[in-house]
DNA sequence: ATAAAATGCAACAATAATGTTGCATATACA
DNA sequence: TGTATATGCAACATTATTGTTGCATTTTAT
């Protein structure tokens, strides 16, 4: 919505909505907004919306190709939240470690 | 505000007053409601609330103690965080891949 | 038995978040 | 040059989220 300030990406994600269009854009690599609003029940305006979040975020970037806004993933805004789920790693039950290492690809 | 279905966790760590919380129950461990909220600037209400939405989604555990309701962190549930999160690795810019296995305990 | 401490409940108020619809604007294309 | 396509903008309507305050209830400790 503000795309000057950086916005929190915990906020950007905790949208369920929000993080299909993530996995989508993942699956299915760099698309236009319309293409990405057919996948969605909701309007166009509304997708638009939630990429401007994703965008303030960082997480996705938009750029303008003719007619078009190309969204593309930008994974690397995840990090702050790989790092900070890390942090709970050694609060995990102990049962839960292997789970840890396959997640990590260890 | 639930307290009967699972709620979404990413919802419940969005609010930076709740990985606030957590932070708190992770380093100074187990605390009553009242404890806590000493800790944060809004009322005890308020932060009774946060406690229900990190309940709800599981990340908080609370048991009655006497007349005290003692929270606990429930790390567990941040697993999921921690799976999708980790899917999103292979994306990640190669010149982060150093940081990522410093996270991973590598 | 009483008073203090720790909560729970409920009513409100102020915002933020989501979605919609209608209309304007910029590009691409026949 | 027209027309269809891809968006942007803005006004609204609903709900959800956050916080507050006042008062009732349950325990603990004198």
């Amino acid at each position: 919505m503000n795309t000057t300030k950086q916005a929190d990406v915990f906020q950007a994600i905790a949208s369920p909505l929000r993080r299909d269009i993530l996995h989508k854009l993942a699956l299915s690599g760099d698309q236009s907004i319309t293409t990405i609003s057919e996948d969605f029940a909701v309007s166009r305006q509304a997708v638009t919306r939630h990429l401007s979040v994703l965008a303030d975020a960082g997480v996705v970037q938009i750029h303008k190709q003719g007619r078009e806004q190309i969204c593309a993933l930008h994974a690397d805004a995840l990090v702050q939240v790989a790092e900070w789920v890390s942090f709970y790693r050694q609060f995990w039950d102990r049962k839960l470690d292997a789970i840890g290492d396959v997640l990590d690809g260890e």
